[in-house]
RNA sequence: GGCCCGUUCGUCUAGGGGUUAGGACGCAAGAUUUUCAUUCUUGUAGCAGGGGUUCGAAUCCCCUACGGGCUACCA
């Protein structure tokens, strides 16, 4: 077992879009498989067909890419194990189930969904759960109860059945979990009769899962610690099909948690906290509901996936960054941790801020151009990448480019009131105009030129820089922000630098 | 309710018998920037509680509390 090539394999199911719990479990399983050299498959598991949502995969597998988690093998790519979505190996399934009907693991149960749904409701009546299996099971209409000759005809007749999981009773089913270690379930205690194969003839997760790992020859199964409840059922399922020595290892990964308050990550928490939870915006196709998604508000996939890695895994140390490969290098499932994270998006903000602050100047101008003819500013190349270049290190996003200079392209329409209160005094309009004066007079506009004048002229008159600075800096700017004002001066232009001026004199008074 | 998993600063985490319990985000203060932001420096704050084991527990064991997951002909 320990020879086989590492096989892993990251099977969501198409009904709605990706979480991004979901993405981080891709991912740990992606780092895995690069880490031992094995492979990265992808297998949509859609056997429930009324929970089947339209563009569901194609926004998994779009997902995916824009990651960088490319499997090997998958729908649409191929490989030697396929087809890799449950609804086209249907057939396969069956028989499966009917080994485990001759050999005893299995049952065939006629109770109709309507049936046991009262048997729930009595339980309840009575404050008890139902549960189908060791000890009710033999009260039920399955064939356990039945002859042979009664389940045959129901059968022929079309009677409608379920195959359902004969849980041996009383048996201490212990698996060592590769993140949890030593993980016991009894039998009796907590396990039910699960349904295998349903009546509308595919499988439930539970079979499809276990065949299609064991047939796909997946070494090590990582997946959501929702899960964990049922490794015990896969582990015995392992058994009964006789495939107990190729079976894979199971690791269960920690979920993620709401930022604040109880419970695991959802849709809802995205909405109300503002951040995303998705890796892509979604639209939903039935209700138009958008969700928002990380591509969209900015994020770079590189800072996606090193926010992700690093939310329920450590290297050891105290590095923070990572790219893709570094981690395919580090990443080992004995380092992820064993309790649920919550997740910060504050933190999420920062890391994105660093990969925005890594990347050149000429690549942010190129993600900015597109906001900029959204915006329908025209601007030439030199200039959108000398605005970026000066405004860059004050921003976390492509987004926050814009807020952060628009005055280079647009003129101020308003100016900032607590500005004005603060510095605009009654005699800042003639200072200004005498500005404006020296302004017109340089005869090179260039930043250390501007300065240079400016300087001379201030020294002359022994007024005070901030006095004068501060007003000037609100003419130009509309407000009291951004990068050194002789170069603000510089890039908007001699002509225009006189002219918001003026205007500001004029507005403001 | 039952079963299973977990618990180190507000958050993500390191630390696995002897540590001043380390780092990061956030927050706060200072420096620099004649603006704002950046940057830098410093600070803030934690082993859930109780019992053991031990010369010595954040570390090992038990109990309690709390948190989480599962409990479908859903995955």
């Amino acid at each position: 077992m320990s020879e086989r090539k590492v096989r892993v394999r990251f099977a969501p199911s198409p009904t709605g879009p990706l979480h991004m719990g979901g993405v981080r479990t891709a991912l740990f399983n992606y780092l895995f498989a690069k880490k031992h050299g094995g492979d990265f498959i992808l297998r949509i598991e859609d056997t429930d067909q009324n929970r089947y949502v339209p563009g569901a995969e194609e926004y998994i597998i779009e997902s995916l890419t824009w990651c960088g988690l490319n499997p090997v093998e998958g729908p649409g790519i191929g490989g030697n194990f396929g087809p890799y979505r449950q609804s086209e190996r249907k057939e396969i399934y069956k028989k499966y189930a009917d080994q485990l009907i001759e050999s005893g693991w299995a049952y065939y149960a006629f109770d109709t969904p309507e049936e046991i749904e009262t048997l729930r409701k009595e339980a309840e009546a009575i404050k008890e759960t139902f549960s189908y299996g060791i000890g009710t099971r033999e009260q039920l209409n399955n064939s356990l109860k039945l002859s042979a000759k009664e389940v045959e005809d129901k059968i022929a007749g079309g009677q409608a059945y379920v195959i359902r999981f004969k849980m041996p009773e009383d048996t201490d089913v212990t698996e060592e979990d590769l993140i949890r270690g030593s993980v016991t379930f009894n039998t009796t205690k907590s396990l039910d009769d699960k349904v295998l194969f349903k009546s509308d003839g595919m499988p439930t997760y539970h079979l499809a899962n276990v065949v299609d790992d064991h047939l796909m020859e997946i070494t090590h199964v990582i997946r959501g610690e929702e899960w964990l409840p049922s490794m015990p059922l896969h582990v015995l399922l392992y058994k009964a099909f006789g495939w107990e020595d190729t079976r894979p290892r199971f690791a269960h990964l920690p979920l993620i948690l709401k930022p604040v308050g109880k419970g695991k990550l959802s849709k809802r928490d995205g909405d109300k906290m503002g951040f995303p939870v998705f890796p892509l915006l979604w639209t939903d196709p039935e209700t138009g509901d958008i969700s928002r998604g990380y591509r969209e508000d900015g994020y770079f996939p590189e800072a996606f996936i090193n926010l992700l890695a690093l939310l329920g895994w450590s290297p050891g140390n105290d590095q923070e960054f990572f790219s893709i490969e570094e981690l395919s290098g580090l990443f080992s499932l004995d380092r992820v941790v064993k309790s649920g994270s919550r997740f910060d998006p504050e933190k999420a903000k920062w890391f994105n801020k660093h990969y925005f602050q890594q990347k050149e100047a000429q690549e942010l101008a190129q993600l900015f151009k597109p906001v900029l003819e959204k915006k329908g500013v025209a601007a030439s190349d030199e200039k959108i990448l000398a605005v970026v270049s000066e405004v860059k290190e004050r921003c976390e996003f492509v987004t926050d480019i814009w807020e952060q200079s628009s005055y280079f392209f647009l003129a101020p329409e308003s100016y900032d009131e607590k500005t004005i209160s603060k510095r605009w005094k009654e005699d800042t309009p003639e200072k200004l105009l005498a500005i404006a004066d020296v302004f017109a007079s340089v005869s090179e506009w260039k930043a250390d030129v501007i300065k240079e004048a400016f300087s001379a002229f201030m020294n002359e008159k022994e007024w005070g820089f901030g006095v004068v600075m501060n007003p000037l800096r609100l003419c130009l700017v509309g407000g009291n922000m951004g990068p050194d004002l002789f170069v603000i001066c510089e890039l908007l232009g001699q002509e225009e630098s006189i002219d918001r001026i003026k205007t500001a004199i004029e507005k403001i008074g």
